[in-house]
DNA sequence: CTCCTGCGTGGATACGTTTTCATGCATCTC
DNA sequence: GAGATGCATGAAAACGTATCCACGCAGGAG
């Protein structure tokens, strides 16, 4: 048995498709017919296909979803945001796992685009070369987390620019900015969240503070030089990419070459995590040899002995935001959105010693 | 500039639309033709849309999926895994977050529906009866981690058939099982993950083992009664629905209510994170009070101190084979597959004092 | 040489919907 | 009362593809 069309039920309701299509979209109908149409519509169990309208007007519905790892429980925090809102309207949710790695990326764009989907919510992995093609394409695309890197002429005035240029929601647009961020995005306070960080750190008495940085850390790495200013050592700043072994590498090759740091700040949770681990393994105590501060509140980071001091970032809400950016989009013209962070101070700091 | 069409490639090479269609799906033709085809489609920068074909084909390619919660890591590993291999076979994944909710299971199954998405891949809320008008509606759909409760007249004699039925591999088919499972899966092998768990803390002395469970958890439940035998004890079984904190009240009433327990078994990760959570509000110290096994080996379980007992499951593997058998189904009539577990001890485990 | 077979090819159709356009009818205005 | 206005309605076109079918041509068998 196969599902009714819309034809069976113009048929069977006595009345031509075209009503029919307008009864179900809300179009106008005198109220007998639309009653019948409804019943007649109920009775054979009739679901209008997806596939005929799609069709019809050129575009997927929903909206597709770019993630680095949906193991990182951010990430698995910011799609449920995403997937409350979309669910909340109805909307299919296409998602797309990057590993952080640009050409993976491409290559799910360039998926979502066959299928028509011109709607995006990504953590992007690539730089802002490779999300051109994306947006000259037609496509509404949000950025949730962090921004694509500048291109490969980078220049740090120009990342200022572009950061505070975005973080200026209430007016005057900085006059000509290289990099218009006229894609609209949904990014935590990271600005805010680090310094905050350092600062508790600082007030601890700490000065060798290093940064564990992943994939499309630049602003938060920016942030992290800015709050130091003159304590800043380069050398206390390393990356690993997204995996979990090379983040164990990182903080394991940060420890052993620089043993006179006595604060770390890990810039996501899967950083956290691998420095917790190779802290253990190097036999240094937390808090006692090396403090920690971990981005990402995660549920296990309450676990920890010592709980660990977080920078929480609301992943749920960036998620649900992002989702009603992209929805809403031609709707309002919003620029973009910064969510605040806040530092929740646990048991992994203590005063230098 | 809107995307070519494929009557442009034919056109502009001078072929049918019929010959361009069979050139790019892998159909027969001249190797002139097809040289010049490709080159064109490939000049044009032309790609298929997948609108068209879906409709021509009444269904969408790709796969959807169904989890109960990203936020927990165990689906995230799933969900990596099912990206992985949808990755591999370039085709899209609809994803949905079902809270353990059937109601919203249903409602994401008929968003699924009118997509005319035909394969799924589910961890299922609702139960047998919920399920069956997917089937009818001719969805191929794959059970990851578990299989939908039984019917209201359940039967524990047909469950333990069923399973059976389904994990004989290699062969006979029970006579007429009662509740075939004609729907494919793969699952832990919960059985013996439990039954090794309980011989453990039995063989450390403990007799009063508590389990803590969530939503599906019948085949769990199952297989700790009958690792307990005669050592049951109906009390110490306890229920939570997906939430923290239903897991957080179960296991901090678990605790309260029937304090002469000496190890509990949490069914999965979040309850695992909520009876560490609990213990600590109570007092009570692991391993040294109460010992504790958790299900799923998530990265965090190695940061806990002590670290955490766990019963690993291959929760990439369980995603993977998933989309694997969805994708294969009609090729080769799989029934069910069953992937191995692993006791993986830690520090949260002591004999009973 | 003829008939048949087989293959490469292109025209035409169908998939299910939305939307445009024209039509007919009823109501309103002067 | 005549023309104008408005609304409900249905026929038809279009979206981009895969596939059926018929056609033509080449080559092989008889």
């Amino acid at each position: 048995m196969k599902r009714a069309t819309i034809k069976d039920v113009a048929e069977a309701a006595g009345v031509g498709v075209a009503t029919v299509s307008r009864v179900l979209s809300g179009g106008s109908a005198s109220a007998q017919t639309r009653e019948r149409v409804l019943a007649v519509a109920a009775q054979l169990d009739y679901r209008p296909s997806a596939l005929g309208r799609n069709l019809r007007q050129r575009r997927t519905g929903g909206m597709g979803l770019l993630v680095p790892d949906l193991t990182d429980t951010f990430y698995g925090q910011l799609a449920e945001g995403v997937l409350a809102c979309a669910r909340a309207a109805g909307e299919p949710v296409l998602i797309g796992s990057t590993g952080d790695d640009p050409e993976q990326e491409a290559e799910l764009v360039g998926s979502l685009l066959e299928q028509s989907v011109d709607r995006l919510i990504a953590v992007p992995a690539g730089d802002a070369a490779t999300w051109r093609p994306a947006l000259k394409a037609g496509m509404t695309v949000v950025f949730a987390d962090r921004l694509p890197a500048d291109d490969p002429a980078e220049d740090d005035e120009t990342g200022s620019a572009a950061l505070s240029d975005l973080m200026a929601l209430d007016g005057l647009p900085a006059a000509a900015p290289p990099r218009p961020p006229d894609v609209p995005s949904v990014l935590a306070d990271d600005r805010s969240g680090i310094r905050t960080a350092v600062q508790y750190l600082k007030g601890l008495g700490h000065r060798r503070i290093a940064y564990l940085g992943g994939p499309g850390h630049s602003r938060r790495v920016r942030a992290f030089r800015e709050a130091l200013s003159a304590a800043l050592d380069d050398d206390l700043i390393v990356f690993s990419d997204g995996s979990r072994d090379s983040a164990y590498a990182a903080a394991s090759g940060l420890f052993q070459s620089r043993p006179d740091l006595t604060a770390v700040l890990a810039g996501g949770n899967m950083l956290g995590e691998a420095a917790v681990l190779a802290a253990r393994e190097l036999d240094l105590r937390i808090p006692r040899d090396v403090s920690l501060i971990m981005y990402d509140d995660v549920p296990w980071a309450e676990l920890c002995s010592p709980p660990l001091t977080v920078v929480a970032q609301p992943g749920h809400d960036i998620g649900y935001r992002a989702a009603e950016l992209v929805l809403r989009a031609g709707t309002r013209r919003q620029r973009g959105v910064v969510l605040p962070t806040e530092l929740i101070v646990r048991g992994s700091c203590a005063p230098r010693r």
